[in-house]
RNA sequence: GGGCGAUUAGCUCAGUUGGCUAGAGCGUCCGCCUUACAAGCGGAAGGUCGUUGGUUCGAGCCCAACAUCGCCCACCA
């Protein structure tokens, strides 16, 4: 008897969470457990993207765990040893910042704890939230293997990371520097260029007479120890000057001896071609400063306030300084012109926005040109290819630019660095063990360093982390990897990082494919933000229409790398394509239950033909990566040639008094049903394992849909074209 | 400053190597509770595929220029 469910439109919230402890109980989202075909099949693996344990899942979340998730699922039906490695991130500063977020609505502060303190509750907040999230990527379908679930604060991730910093030392590939940093006065912390945004503001621009110059500068609260003066030694204006020439130069507090530098870095374009330099507060200012061996001085502190050079003004904020510092300029008859609207972008953090002020700073960094170089040959060589030829080009042109990685930060929340310095000389010795305890280069006292690794470093090892290089099994088998799918806008941070680290702790790049998805946003093209209010919470959506309706949305029309405008009446409209696909079974299986089994006729036999090109076809869209095509013609085929052509015209001979003509044509439909929801088991997985659980088990190849053979003979081979 | 993408029905988007009488969802209009499905069925309206020029037997698709919107990178004393 056709189950009593049927008689009532398709319920998604009562299936799913029971199909998925269903699956998951099964065991066979580890492929050490599946049937003998895929254990001797080839290898494919996906290594999924851990997301971040701080917060909840959002839509960009459901759009990668769909589209891994039909990639693994067609793979593991096509008899593939299919690995889906599930993570999550700790992700240091993004989460450092959330927690702060937190401490301030409570009323607290992190500067007001230790730091052991504010790591231990960030690691409880974390360990709270991973088990949230992991909750969330069950319910939206995810068939990967949980008994291999990493945190990125694991023992064997922190081993690994500390094992590459130790080889980058070996191989001169590290240093620990005086640099200029991108430093965050709310946050207290140095960040990566990839970390820092600008903005374009519009603000004064002033030109003060310095000796017998005129500069320009938008920050006069800089200039206090300006001692250098450089032009351009073509630029005629100062030619009658001599490069080193002094300058006894009337300035802020007091008359100083100025000194002129002839340099390719004065540009005769800007302003009046003649600038002093400011190497504690500025990146270039410094590159100077050290060609010439030039000394330098702190003005603005970690927190943004002037210090005792700037004399009166020492303690103020530089908002609140630098009115008041032009206006002295003025009094003194220094200020020679404002330009009132002056067009210029500044750097900020790319959390609080906060304006970025660079600081000299001693950090570690790395030396990128020669990690990058092999990336880019394996990008070159094809050895990793990418789904979006775009993003290979804008890959490649990052690499090639690539400037050398500051991997130190000032957060409590990350994997410490293993590290002693020296109180005396400033020397830094990557210490593994703890067992030095000396200066290795002047015998001076030395102290454990504080800061944490920028957690990119880290996971830009993650492949070979989590597969265990390099003894593991896992790493032999899979590494490396099929394809990583992740957002493009993680491009430089993490895919880019991947194949440099992962080439040069294992000799081979840690994917084969890159497929880039792009942005979810609102129905109107808006990027999703809280204080918008147009988030869509992929869990609360799933609640309303169907986990499976959510990810149909999320894939049809979803070309590879192009933002996708995600519109709620788009998932209802694949609600009712599940509740169709329903109610095909609930005819199929009535009428196969009314008239039994029977042979297929030779005409139908033809229909039957049709339909497994049609599986070819899906086949080969799934292998160029056209989820987005193969998605559409599964709707299309279904609904509008199934349902709407076959399953009519079959009436007639089922309701035939032919009883051998009735049976005959409802064993085409079964088989044709069977087929169709194979095909669409990647895509809607609980839909599709929900009727299977319907089929009579003489009726089936497999207990579970999802473990079923996939019907078409075309082998999963991605390429393109 | 350098680079990239988009522009197709009222809206949001597909259209894979040029063969298209240009599709889908939502929306609109007309008619249907026809025993799988009203979350449905049958039918209809709606597009000079941003503009201009070129290549071709043939262009939404290829080339060139322009326009508008968006994104990325670099840098700005």
């Amino acid at each position: 008897m056709v189950s009593e469910k049927f008689t009532k439109p398709y319920n998604p919230t009562e299936n799913e969470q029971s199909i998925y402890k269903m699956w998951e109980d099964s065991g066979f989202f580890n492929p050490d457990n599946l049937k003998e075909k895929n254990k001797d099949g080839d290898p494919y693996c996906i290594i999924m993207p851990p997301p971040n344990a701080n917060g909840s899942l959002h839509a960009g979340h459901a759009l990668f765990v769909t589209l891994q998730d039909i990639l693994t699922r067609t793979a593991r039906m096509q008899g593939f040893k299919a690995l889906w490695v599930p993570g999550a991130d700790h992700a240091g500063f993004e989460t450092q910042v959330v927690y702060e977020k937190k401490l301030t609505k409570e009323g607290r502060s992190r500067f007001q704890m230790s730091r052991e303190e504010l790591y231990r509750e960030i690691w409880d907040f974390t360990q709270e939230n991973k088990k949230y999230m992991e909750n969330q990527l069950r319910r939206l379908g995810a068939s990967c293997d949980w008994s291999r679930e990493t945190f990125t604060l694991d023992e064997k991730v922190i081993k690994q990371v500390y094992k590459t910093f130790k080889k980058l030392e070996e191989d001169g590939l590290l240093y620990r520097g005086l640099r200029s940093v991108n430093w965050c006065p709310k946050h207290q912390t140095g960040l990566s260029n990839l970390e820092v945004e600008y903005e374009e503001r519009v603000e004064k621009f002033y030109y003060i007479k310095y000796g017998p110059f005129v500069i320009g500068t938008a920050r006069p609260e800089t200039k206090f120890a300006d001692k250098y003066i450089v032009v351009h030694p073509d630029d005629k204006r100062y030619s009658k000057y001599k490069h080193g020439q002094t300058f006894e130069v009337p300035w802020i507090n007091g008359t100083i001896k100025a000194t002129l530098l002839k340099d390719e870095a004065g540009d005769p374009e800007l302003g009046t071609g003649a600038m002093t330099i400011t190497p504690w507060h500025s990146e270039i200012d410094f590159e100077i400063a050290q060609k010439y061996n030039l000394p330098y001085e702190q003005i603005i502190d970690e927190r943004g306030r002037l210090l005792p050079i700037a004399g009166e003004f020492a303690g103020m904020k530089i908002e609140e300084a630098r009115p008041k510092i032009v206006k002295k300029l003025d009094q003194l008859g220094l200020l020679v012109k404002v330009d009132e609207d002056y067009k210029h972008s500044v750097p900020v953090c790319y959390k609080c926005k906060r304006e970025i002020e660079p600081q000299l700073k001693r950090q570690w960094f790395i030396k990128t040109k020669p990690l990058a170089q092999k990336a880019i040959d394996a990008i070159v060589s094809g050895e990793v290819k990418f789904v979006t030829e775009r993003y290979k080009r804008v890959a490649l042109h990052w690499l090639e630019n690539i400037k050398d990685w500051n991997i130190s930060r000032q957060i409590a929340w990350g994997i410490p660095i293993p590290a002693k310095i020296c109180k005396n000389c400033n020397a830094g010795f990557v210490d593994l063990e703890d067992k030095i305890n000396k200066c290795e280069k002047c015998g001076g006292e030395v102290e454990k360093e504080k800061d944490t690794f920028d957690t990119w470093f880290s996971s830009g090892q993650w492949p070979f982390v989590i597969l265990d290089y390099p003894d593991g099994d896992d790493f032999k088998t899979y590494y490396p990897t099929e394809v990583m799918e992740t957002a493009y806008d993680i491009l430089f941070f993490w895919v880019t990082r991947m194949i440099m680290l992962g080439i040069y702790r294992t000799g081979k790049p840690p994917f084969k494919w890159v497929y880039l998805h792009g942005l979810v946003r609102d129905a109107k093209g808006q990027k999703m933000s809280k204080s918008k209010g147009n988030v869509i919470n992929p869990i609360e959506v799933s609640d309303q229409f169907g986990t499976d309706a959510l990810r149909m949305a999320l894939v049809v029309g979803n070309t590879p790398g192009t933002d996708l405008n995600l519109d709620v009446n788009k998932i209802g409209a694949y609600r009712k394509f599940a509740n169709k696909v329903w109610n095909i079974a609930r005819f199929v299986l009535t009428q196969i239950e009314q008239h039994g089994q029977g042979e297929i006729n030779a005409n139908d036999q033809k229909t039957l033909v049709e339909l497994q090109k049609f599986a070819d076809e899906i086949t080969e869209d799934i292998s160029k990566f056209n989820l987005h095509l193969a998605s559409e013609k599964l709707y299309h085929y279904i609904w509008h040639t199934f349902a709407d052509k076959i399953l009519e015209e079959s009436k007639s001979d089922l309701q035939s008094d032919n009883k051998e003509l009735a049976s005959s044509k409802a064993t085409l439909l079964l088989e044709m049903l069977k087929i169709q929801l194979k095909l669409l088991h990647p895509f809607m997985p609980f839909l599709t394992e929900t009727i299977w659980q319907e089929i009579p088990d003489d009726m089936k190849d497999e207990k579970f849909i999802m473990i079923s053979s996939w019907p078409s003979n075309i082998k999963l081979k991605h390429e393109l074209a």
